[in-house]
DNA sequence: GCCCTAAATTCCTCTTTCGGCATATACTCA
DNA sequence: TGAGTATATGCCGAAAGAGGAATTTAGGGC
């Protein structure tokens, strides 16, 4: 774990990042995508939403380069570009899970 | 790297989670309490704000379970109660300093 | 060229959230 | 009890962000 200071500028960055995960559609879009490339149509159908707002959400994270967009033919095909996301992810849910957890206990022991 | 299905809840707790570490000043007084404990009023200092807006922010981030509250006297000391924070900022200054360093080289190579 | 399908873009509205300001609460000390 | 300091809270206006609906752009096949 470093120890740098972190400037004002890099505070904004990092805080970007972290709201570009802060949507549950964009999560489960990332998560669709674990298995492999995905078109638009395809994630529409698996996050259950619109393609507009699906395509929307896809720029987003294509332009944050977590995405990488290839087009073939008609369709668009999506994939994962930075996979540390997904270690992200995996903290967060380790962290959330622990306090679930400590918190049923606090509860049990009343 | 786990590979569970997430349900539609989980998303929803993971992406609340990315959203308390999307802000700037939240980011700074976490940053800030690295060294240990601080005062609302030394926090307010630190990171260049208002005191009210710091003391909104450290509920925030109270309630989430990532800072503890203690009181002293009359003053609030926080301190970080999840470390796993850490390891969330310090995983995506990796991703942005490749990303950066990997800019500037396609950038060079023009 | 024309139609069809896939994806992106624009406009709009609604909700959320940030920060400032004023105020309230709570603790300490005289 | 009264003054002073530390922290929290409530209200407001401004700005950002999400999703819906309609439309546009672009490719493929006839």
């Amino acid at each position: 774990m470093s120890n740098k200071k972190l400037s004002r500028e890099a505070l904004i960055l990092v805080a970007e990042r972290f709201k570009l995960l802060s949507e549950p559609l964009r999560l489960h879009i990332l998560h669709a995508l674990r298995d492999g490339p995905m078109s638009v149509n395809e994630l529409t159908a698996a996050v259950n939403s619109s393609q507009p707002n699906v395509s929307k959400h896809l720029k987003m994270l294509q332009a944050a380069g977590v995405l990488k967009r290839e087009q073939s033919g008609n369709t668009a095909f999506y994939t994962i570009a930075d996979s540390s996301i997904f270690s992200l992810c995996d903290t967060v849910c380790g962290s959330l899970e622990e306090k679930l957890r400590n918190d049923a206990e606090i509860f049990a022991s009343i």
